[in-house]
DNA sequence: TCTGGGGTCCTAGGACCC
DNA sequence: TCTGGGGTCCTAGGACCC
């Protein structure tokens, strides 16, 4: 499109077109055993803790998302549900797959999580369900995992339609509410709840006001929600009224923060262990952070016992680096000095965590006067270990990381990381 | 017995300055 | 010496998302 026509294209209506993979992480083990179509799927959390994903066959058994595992132990013994650890490795690749299969109907996109992406389909001449239709056809053939599409003027409105398309019999996986005229019906069926942006707390307060359906939302008294709700309220407002508010943004946005954390897979009462997990953290934070170049000069670390005891105990400790940093050595040592700060006797810790922030751009980190590290050497020592490490399948581990780990994240039950890893490729009958 | 992880944005309120 | 008030910056916590 040339310059002359960008007038035009800004005063063109918007058309967001969300495509989200249905149960992804349970058609994603699907895809690579065919064995379990038709069959009920589930996949775990870490520790083999929650349910985070249901094929339509677990769904219809009445296993909730996000419910603990044990709680729903019977029911997936009772009906032979397949059941994975989650297998982030897999998913994250098949995660790409997809998105590059849809940046082949258009170059405007946003990947917006590891399951959705919205694309722009504005100034398509053709019926947008007939390409909807086509886009659904292509990513099952191509990845195998099926989408479902929703189209509509803003992004709250396309995701509205992307819930129709996967509830809808009628509607086959793609739904179309360009047409603002028949929106009214349909928004007087959708519980506030469902909308995006509005959660568990918001929703409650808008029952309350008597605002118990999208198109009650819609219509309501804007300086009203601007009071109660702030500018997150009236932009979904604006959004139901087809006035778009959350542009598509194509480039990824700069991170603010890294975090590591994790349950383990037994509470743990020693120092020593506590340390050894939080170096490990570190370890990998550290990676994150040269993966996008970049340095932080942050760090928060915390510890805490179950949070479903009484008297939990939690407690965080923020240290800041001389310099920006995204040297694993320095991160550890920062963090095994947070960890006898916070470590108390007695206590039995389910988890722990760090997060990273102030993060900078590692060419532009401020030097500071007084220090004396050698970072050239540093950086070189780093990307040397990032080198092996993603050529090894057994990676170079730090000392302060320990060797036993008894304490490690529980996954019983995951599947082969059939994509990236040699040793694991999916057999050839 | 067993209950995930990683992010962002917004707002209110305090500190501080003029 | 006493005093008001406005602006900005920062942070912690809440809410939400997937």
């Amino acid at each position: 499109m040339g310059g002359s026509d960008r007038r035009y294209t800004q005063a063109m209506k918007e058309i967001f077109a969300l495509v989200d993979c249905n149960n992804f992480y349970a058609s994603c083990e699907r895809a690579f055993n065919p064995k379990l179509e038709g069959r009920p799927v589930v996949v775990l959390s870490n520790n083999d803790g929650c349910i985070v994903a249901r094929s339509n066959e677990a769904k219809a058994l009445g296993i909730g998302m996000g419910v603990p595992a044990f709680e729903v132990e019977k029911i997936l013994e009772e009906n032979n549900v397949e059941v994975f650890s989650s297998n982030y490795a897999l998913y994250a690749d098949m995660s790409a797959r997809v998105m590059k299969t849809l940046s082949t109907f258009t170059p405007d996109m946003e990947v917006y999580s590891i399951d959705e992406a919205f694309l722009n389909l504005a100034g398509f001449n053709c019926s947008l369900t007939d390409y909807g239709r086509k886009i659904c056809r292509t990513v099952k053939r191509w990845t195998g995992i099926p989408v479902t599409v929703g189209i509509g003027p803003t992004k709250t409105l396309a995701k509205i339609a992307n819930r129709i398309a996967k509830h809808s019999a009628k509607a086959d996986g793609v739904k179309d509410l360009t047409d603002i005229g028949s929106l009214n019906g349909i928004l007087a069926a959708i519980p506030v709840e469902k909308i995006w942006t509005v959660g568990i707390k918001t929703a409650i307060k808008l029952k309350r006001a008597g605002i118990e359906t999208a198109l009650n939302l819609q219509r309501a008294d804007i300086n009203w929600i601007r009071q109660k709700f702030g500018v997150v309220g009236v932009r979904t407002v604006y959004e139901l009224r087809g006035m778009s508010c959350y542009p598509l943004e194509q480039n990824p946005p700069v991170k603010k923060s890294i975090a590591v954390s994790r349950s383990f897979g037994r509470p743990v009462d020693s120092v020593d262990e506590l340390k050894e997990a939080v170096a490990g953290y570190c370890s990998r934070a550290g990676e994150k952070l040269r993966q996008h170049g970049l340095a932080a000069a942050l760090m928060t670390v915390y510890v805490t016992t179950s949070r479903f005891i009484k008297n939990r105990y939690f407690n965080s400790r923020t240290i800041e680096f001389p310099v920006a940093t995204s040297d694993t050595k320095e991160l550890i040592g920062g963090a095994l000095l947070c960890i006898d700060g916070l470590y108390r006797r007695g206590f039995l810790f389910k988890k722990a965590g760090i997060v990273l922030s102030s993060l900078v751009s590692e060419n532009r980190i401020q030097p500071n006067l007084f220090d004396s590290a050698d970072r050239a050497r540093s950086r070189r020592l780093m990307q040397a270990i990032d080198a092996v490490n993603s050529r090894l399948n057994c990676p170079l581990r730090w000392a302060a990381e320990g060797l036993n780990r008894p304490w490690k994240v529980k996954f019983n039950r995951r599947s082969h990381r059939y994509t990236t890893r040699w040793d694991e490729l999916p057999p050839v009958a």
